[in-house]
DNA sequence: TATTGTTATACTCTATAACTATA
DNA sequence: TATAGTTATAGAGTATAACAATA
């Protein structure tokens, strides 16, 4: 019988190895964890209002301010104005930005081929099945207890 | 067939939940993660130099003497004198520390138990296979590519 | 000389609260 | 009145460098 301790285990290990990878990718691109997350972010939905990004990342709008000065600061995005609304500002990738933006899903799917790449397709699946079910079973509980 | 960089997606998934999990924990207790991470290791190692910590968390001796003092002044840990060595100290766990991290390690196997309790066992072990072979595979990249 | 831990300094991420400009 | 973003302030985690006490 598989002990679910030592699963849980190696999940988290598996996870924190999936972390030094992506420190490699920031410690190479000088930036840093909460930075690359938004430019992941931008990567998916395009220029957002700060906003926006604010509710993405879960974290507070003046947080997202500090963020966005680093990023401006290494060039990697522009603020621009909002074109309706003066209130709010567009973070914008810039060229540098986009690149970086590129080399990070480049990067993403390339670890994913060389975790799972040469796992036999049956095993992948039922991997990936109880990967599937046991997200879902989780976050229901998560959502549930979070309500209470 | 499987999508690899879908099952990465997931894995990246389930480690966030299992992250905002512990979140819960640290708000209940007051604590934060590199503060739970030192008292897990001190669980696991007994009463501890700082400079073991240091190695263990991965984080230099001044960041150890910070948190130190912080889970101090929290009544968690407290430095005793090491009885071979007067330059060190012997970060050691008080009642209320001590507590924790039994409560700790309860919460960490009943997550396990929530996560995988309901897997039929043939899909467990195969899931838990992959897992293994994954992570064995990745952390040998990891250590070729950091010595190279 | 080498090691253990601390002081000094600095940067990043995080938060709340108060404020400005605009809707 | 409400929303978008910033200034002000504060705390935690991280790092390097220089230093004291001890080995």
């Amino acid at each position: 019988m598989t002990e679910t301790t030592a699963v849980l285990d190696r999940v988290l290990h598996l996870a924190t190895l999936v972390q030094s990878d992506l420190a490699r990718f920031e410690r190479e691109q000088g930036l840093t964890t909460p930075r690359v997350h938004l430019l992941w972010v931008l990567g998916e939905a395009g220029p957002s209002t700060q906003q926006a990004l604010s509710r993405a990342l879960g974290v507070t709008p003046r947080n997202v301010t500090g963020l966005v000065d680093g990023l401006v600061a290494s060039g990697h995005v522009s603020r621009e104005p909002h074109p309706e609304d003066r209130r709010a500002t567009l973070v914008t990738p810039t060229g540098l930005g986009s690149r970086t933006i590129e080399d990070l899903v480049t990067s993403h799917v390339d670890l994913a081929h060389r975790l799972f790449g040469d796992v036999a397709p049956a095993a992948l699946a039922t991997f990936d099945e109880v990967l599937t079910s046991t997200v879902d079973r989780f976050a229901g509980l998560m959502a549930e207890a979070d309500g209470r």
